[in-house]
Order: C-alpha cells, then structure tokens, then sequence
DNA sequence: GCACTTCTTAAGCGTTTCTTAATTGCCTCG
DNA sequence: CGAGGCAATTAAGAAACGCTTAAGAAGTGC
C-alpha cells in the first residue's frame, strides 16, 4: 500500500458526467485521483505510485489498450481494471491480453465493481508466517532471524531447526530428547542440545530461551 | 510456476458433462486437473502446489464459497476464477469476497475465459526494468551491469541469467537446483552454479551474492 | 576451417558447521 | 551450608560444504 490508510486509485476516463460519479461512488474507500485522458494517464502513472487503476476502454488523444500497453511495457505492475461500454468476447480478451486484470462493462453494478476492485488491491500473508519469539521473527525458508528492529542474524541449520521446534510450540517444555529426535541424529548425544543453545543465546539474547532445570528448555513462560 | 511448461491448473466442478469439456478446452494451455467435489478440491488445493485454480459454486460436500474460505484461511494465494451460473451482482460480491480473483457467469465464452486465466496467472516480473542490485545496475538486455560510476563490466549470457534470477526476487535464498532449472540444461551438475557465482563475484563485488550454507545463494541483505 | 569466446566438468583446497568431550560454574535438596 | 547432579562454556577434531582453479568441450563469428 501506498498510503498508511486507503488504496490510492488513479481512474482514467473522460466522460465529463461519469468521471466524477465513480470518483466519488469509490471515494470512501480509496484516494481517487481523476484524469481524463490517456496521456495524462500515462504520465501520472508512470510518475507516481498507485495501488491500483481504473481505466476507461474508449479514450481522447490515446486509446485506453495503448495506455495499458504503455504502462506495462515501463514494467508498472499495478492491478488495472477496465471499465467500458464495449462488451462482446473479443473486446475483452484484448483489454486483458493487453495487460488488464480485470474488465467490467457498462452498465455497471456498484457494489461489483467495489467487490472486484477489494479482490485486485487484496494481499494475502500466504507468507511462511514467520515465527515471532520475542523481539525476534524468525524465517524458516531464509534461515535467518530478524528482531523488530531490522537486525538480522542469520543462523546454521540446526540452530534454525532447534529454534524453530522450540517457538512451534511456546510455554511448552521440551526434553533434550525429545529435541534430539525431531532434528539431530538418533547416535547424538544429549549434550548437543545444551552447545546449540548456547550459540542460540549468544546470538540473539539470553533470555529468549529459558532452561527448566532437570527437565529440559522452553521459548516463554509457562508459570508465574 | 510449478512445472517448467504449462501452468498447473485445477479445476473442481461436479457437472459430470462440463468437468471434462471445460478441462478439454484448458488442455492446451495448462496441465489440468479435475476433481468433483469441494472436499476433494480442499484436499488438492493444499496438498499440491498450483498456478490456478478454477472453482464452481455449487457444489456437492463443501459449497465453492466455503471451499476458496477454507483455502485462504490455510494461506493459500493462489489466484482462484469462480465459474458458476449464479449470476447477480449481490453473488458476486459474496464470491470475490470470499476470496476468489475473478468471478465468470455460464454461460460463458470460452476466449473470454482464457483471456482471464491469462491475466491471472501473468506474472510482470519480466519486464525488463531496470534491476538494482547493491551499487549496480543490471541491464535489461542482461548482458552488461553498470556501476553508478559509470562503470561498466560486459556479462555472458549464462552470468546475465543468473544473476537476474537471483536480483528478480531479492532477500529469497535460491537453491542450486531452482537456479539451474531456471536457465540451465537439466543434465547439469549443481557445480556450474557456484563457478559462475564465481565468476560475478570476480566481475562485481563479492559483498553482492550471499551464500547461505547448505541451501542456497542470495541478494540482498539477511547477514551480520 | 580457424581463432576466439563461452560453457561445463572435475578435483584439490579452504572454510563453515556439526559433534564430542572436558572443564567450570550453578542450582537444589538433604 | 555442602555435596551431588545438572547446566554453561570452551575448545578441538570430524565431516560436510563451498571456493577456486584449470582444462577440455561446445559454440560463435570471421
């Protein structure tokens, strides 16, 4: 996003009566700018960054394809939508074969073309939800661990997997064994785990893991 | 994308005439799979990895509302076209609200309907723009890297690959096996791979590629 | 066809990471 | 409070992995 609050929306279309209608039907949910040309389209969306545009079919000076065209030839990836009049196959597989990612005609529903805009602007975290642990976020896939405050540490393997049992399951007390069987070698001795944690506290901070005399060691509090 | 060809497509429709015509229709531009029941889609959908994925509304155990639900909610991004008879706008919402991408009405054309799955699975990260990498600049024809000096140092072909590869997508750490796939011969020892690291790392800096020990290579920052 | 560049293979060497083990320090219970 | 067990720390050998080099193969242009 753009802005903290609203998408920001740049809507290309020059009818005089209908620009400022859509503009203000999308107003409560984007920051709309209105131009009315495909060359000022052009201009502001290749000089400033948009969430997502709203592009009329049938444009003054140069044609709405040609804008799209344009803009994805200068690598904008933005999600485009085209609205228009023109409505048979044909002209829809060229509005989106020229780069578009959705295409609505005219007349159009209201609360639809909000719906369809909500599912181009929309992100999913389908991110490997990081692992937060404290102050730190740990990343799986990179084998790295970052604290809220852009450090990062990056980690060897099994310290990754030995932190990773760990968070998966915070408060919970592990045994070594039971450590050593999820990710070490079957032959190894007990006292790996106690070496790795060491070099885990050293580099991120002591108190992230918590040893349970006795028993084993734990990411959290459990009691008190 | 999942397979170096077509893109993998599944498709949950429980019409025991439409599954096959439709699945026939994508053959030829997508590696097809159909399943006929929402359970079954849930299951695949998860379990697989896919490009695309085409879902009916209605359908038999599990509603396709429920099921792109269930999808997402386990983060699963992949985007989703509804293909379903149930045509007014207040289904529409509902639909892409759920999560899907687009939402397509029966009857509905074929062009029209390749067109979208086009603009769903398009992806504009090569477009040739410019990549940044550190202090360089790589040029989209790939086969020199300037510095911000001025600088500039002439790249094979290979060395242009790879090194585009790792800058489309900073901060991931690349495995040997996906950069070879990328733009080597399959036959391939994973060996190339760290002599043309190599070779950037004589041409460029060696601060640029990362190596992440026992994974892969990398750009951008992740170290200290 | 020849010279040159680029691509690929492979092997030795150096570095990082993993594991073991011994020493030192700390906690708990009698 | 002291003994015994448990944990922390350190160091060093072993193993895995990556870096570098060099040389032959394949490709390209003259």
């Amino acid at each position: 996003m753009t802005t903290a609050d609203r998408p920001s929306l740049l809507l290309v279309e020059d009818d005089a009566a209908l620009g400022p209608l859509i503009a203000e039907l999308l107003y409560p949910d984007y920051h709309v700018r209105l131009v009315t040309n495909g060359r000022d389209g052009l201009h502001v969306g290749l000089t400033e960054a948009w969430d997502v545009m709203v592009i009329d079919r049938g444009l003054p000076v140069m044609d709405g394809i040609a804008l799209i065209a344009a803009l994805r030839s200068k690598g904008i990836g933005t999600p485009i939508l085209i609205l228009t009049a023109l409505g048979d196959a044909e002209e829809k597989v060229r509005g989106l074969d020229a780069g578009a990612n959705d295409y609505v005609t005219k007349p159009f529903d209201a609360g639809e073309l909000a719906a369809r805009l909500r599912a181009l602007t929309r992100t999913y975290a389908a991110v490997p939800a990081p692992l937060s642990i404290g102050d730190w976020e740990l990343d799986p896939a990179q084998r790295s661990i970052r604290s809220v405050y852009g450090h990062t540490v990056s980690l060897t393997a099994k310290e990754g997997q030995l932190l990773a049992a760990l968070a998966a399951e915070p408060d919970r007390v592990f045994t070594r064994d039971e450590l050593l069987s999820a990710h070490f070698h079957a032959s190894d001795q007990p006292g790996v785990i106690d070496t790795y944690v060491h070099h885990l506290r050293r580099k991120i901070s002591k108190a992230v893991i918590r040893t349970v005399h006795g028993v084993g060691y734990q990411i959290g509090d459990a009691h008190e």
